[in-house]
DNA sequence: TAGATTGTTAATCGATTAACAATC
DNA sequence: TAGATTGTTAATCGATTAACAATC
């Protein structure tokens, strides 16, 4: 299949969420208006983003639920599953983990990293905790794809260096310095302070 | 002034912390390919966006760093400044106070909220956890107009009525389920369940 | 049938990028 | 002068929304 839109991709990860919850409450069809209230969105962009992933509804009775978490499911999730590591530990890098472990079977987070003597040999989660400079083996050993970075600022750039050099394809960056990566590694930038002061920007003018 | 584009506002931020580290390496030019490389784009884009705040570079020397980082605080910093809470003190409202703490003069955590007894009462980074029952309370007495969310997706919904009644004008949401706000509160939504599914996706596909 | 709903194309909107004039 | 750089308009690109046909 083609690639999607990116904001359509957003919007079927949260189609999915919606969806599971409506599932759990038996419930087995939705109208688009329905789905588009649940993300705050237009019912037009909801049915659109429907027809790009080529499913489609029936007329008056909406969409089959499990249908569509199933479809979504073929195409967000890679058939093999992808693990995915976390990179500095700390209270970020711990709520991530306490977050995600167990929440879904494709997408597991098998290893964590940190440099804190007090932190490596440690479980988190059932995630076991190894010191940076094993990082490349580790990535080898349990096959991890993505990397999610939670370091402090100062050492953001070196720690990414070696994330992509292990052969890391995504990379998520929760640090709060824009790091440098190549052209075939996927990165996502999720700054908080950019939240934050782009909040108090609209706020303020409003 | 006008209302800069949201794109803009964010990249300001960005600009901003980059200018302070070129300003404490006692940098005081940057040409627009510079400040572009440091944040990977494009130095047309770093040009139209200080357009748009109205600064002039000069041409072959740059742009004045220190006048660039006071133009920007004039933009996005409130005068009289902005209180902040943070409402759910586990691992993520505690990554999040220990990073903001004291990192802008103009923007400061002034309170946390939780239900857990063990929390309140404590203080964490020297910002105070009341309960959420005196959240009205506390908003009024402190003046907070922004509040960053991060409870379990469970209370989510009834946690933010809490947040919009009490009067507060933004929210920034990391709890994972989309909230439902009135149209004149600004809302910012980062779910990290959304970003690691969207890398995954791309990490499939490319 | 009338009303509600899906599916899809075309128009619009917002953001980025290309092109280029100005000038040190 | 030639080359490097800023500043700005116009073109392009990507995403959303409006409009509407189809049909249960």
């Amino acid at each position: 299949m083609k690639m999607l839109p990116e904001k359509t991709v957003e919007r079927l990860s949260q189609y999915r969420r919606a969806l599971m919850l409506c599932s759990a409450k038996e419930k087995q069809h939705i109208y688009s208006h329905e789905l588009a209230n649940l993300l705050h969105i237009t019912p037009v962009q909801v049915r659109r983003d429907i027809m790009l992933i080529g499913y489609s509804g029936t007329l008056r009775k909406g969409y089959a639920v499990d249908e569509l978490i199933d479809l979504i499911g073929k195409i967000l999730d890679s058939e093999e599953g992808l693990n995915v590591c976390v990179v500095g530990i700390g209270n970020l890098g711990r709520a991530l983990v306490k977050y995600f472990k167990g929440k879904r079977t494709r997408l597991s987070i098998v290893a964590a990293f940190d440099n804190n003597p007090e932190k490596i040999g440690n479980e988190y989660k059932k995630v076991p905790c190894y010191p940076v400079d094993q990082l490349s083996k580790i990535v080898k050993e349990e096959d991890i794809s993505i990397a999610i970075l939670t370091v402090p600022r100062q050492v953001a750039a070196q720690v990414a260096g070696t994330i992509v050099d292990a052969g890391i394809k995504g990379i998520i960056n929760y640090a709060p310095i824009s790091i440098n990566v190549p052209d075939d590694v996927y990165l996502g930038e999720y700054d908080m302070t950019t939240s934050l002061e782009k909040a108090a920007y609209f706020v303020k003018m409003s």
